[in-house]
DNA sequence: TCCAAATCATCAAAGGTTTGATTAATTGGG
DNA sequence: CCCAATTAATCAAACCTTTGATGATTTGGA
């Protein structure tokens, strides 16, 4: 164990992924530090954003984020099955079952059988929900606008670019996937 | 409300962004659609990778993700006080304290009082979590490596470089920080 | 010196996530 | 036509996170 060389006091968020990929270089010279790079700036990149959207717009609405996940996909998607609100916004539809349970009590969606298959779920917005979707979303997407800016139009779809050749990199990585 | 137009009916994870996008214009022509595929392309990529690297690695060893990034941090930086650990392993001191509990019991890490003020609390790895970090880190890293060669190296290089501005900018946006 | 303000950690309540059952409904091959 | 396999949803237990409150310590200025 080679903790002897004392880390930096000064350690913050963001200068730890410098210091971490070095120390991990001298500690273990077999690791990629170029892919630990990109995957702790990643992490750390959008732990950051989801942080402040979540925190100054949505908490103080009422909603969580996976609530605000939820409610988005369905006003874009409409009325639809749960699986799809499953899949489309990203969570398992064991989550998806729990989180129901709070926006339907607190009146945002509503729950019903699906005529074609009765084991299915239809979901969809109530007037509530959708009242506060328009008020969230606007509020958010004032944020993304905010981010947004630290970069030039053009780094912009060139960050998108890159990050969507990542995922589509998925299938070739065999990664898992929620089911 | 304009839910007339069906949507997709095979809308996937993936797919969800550019239908999203689009429909949002419609729906709200004041939107600002090039940061809201940013934001919502990076939130895809980074879950997809997380998720992978969780499910993968992590949990099949006895981890969660947040244990993981403390074991991590405790590894590369060395005995510290658990208020840096907070901070560079992205979390709130409250989560932290939870997610400790866990880690001691599983005998992973070790709290002590730190000398120099009796408020403050060292943590250290203890060697059971010292051997958790060095076989977990060797297969996060290799899926790490798995993610990183959907794209070529200056793409990594450059991807990197653009998320770094992004958190550069959090500053000019206001953006709300973990306390 | 002394006490109010600041700082560190933990607690409590409410929520969301994961994995691994379990229950209900539908499907498809024999 | 019927039953085994599949599929949709939920449940249960264990965990992590958030916000806000509470208990210790330490600090700094009157």
């Amino acid at each position: 164990m080679t903790h002897n060389t004392a880390p930096p006091t000064d350690l913050t968020f963001w200068s730890f992924v410098d210091y971490a990929v070095q120390k991990a270089e001298r500690e273990l010279p077999s690791v990629d530090a170029e892919a630990m790079r990109m995957v702790l700036t990643l992490n750390r990149a959008t732990s950051m954003v989801i942080y402040d959207l979540e925190s100054s717009v949505h908490r103080p609405r009422g909603l969580t984020w996976p609530g605000f996940r939820v409610i988005f996909a369905l006003w874009l998607a409409g009325p639809m099955e749960a699986k799809t609100t499953a899949e489309i916004s990203g969570m398992s539809r064991a989550a998806l079952s729990a989180l129901l349970n709070t926006l339907e009590r607190d009146g945002l969606i509503v729950r019903e059988r699906a005529e074609h298959d009765r084991r299915a779920l239809q979901l969809s917005l109530t007037e509530a929900g959708y009242g506060a979707i328009l008020g969230g979303f606007r509020a958010h997407n004032r944020r993304e606008s905010a981010w947004a800016e630290a970069l030039e139009p053009e780094e912009r779809r060139e960050l998108v670019r890159l990050l969507n050749k990542l995922m589509a990199g998925s299938t070739t990585a065999q990664a898992k996937f929620r089911s």
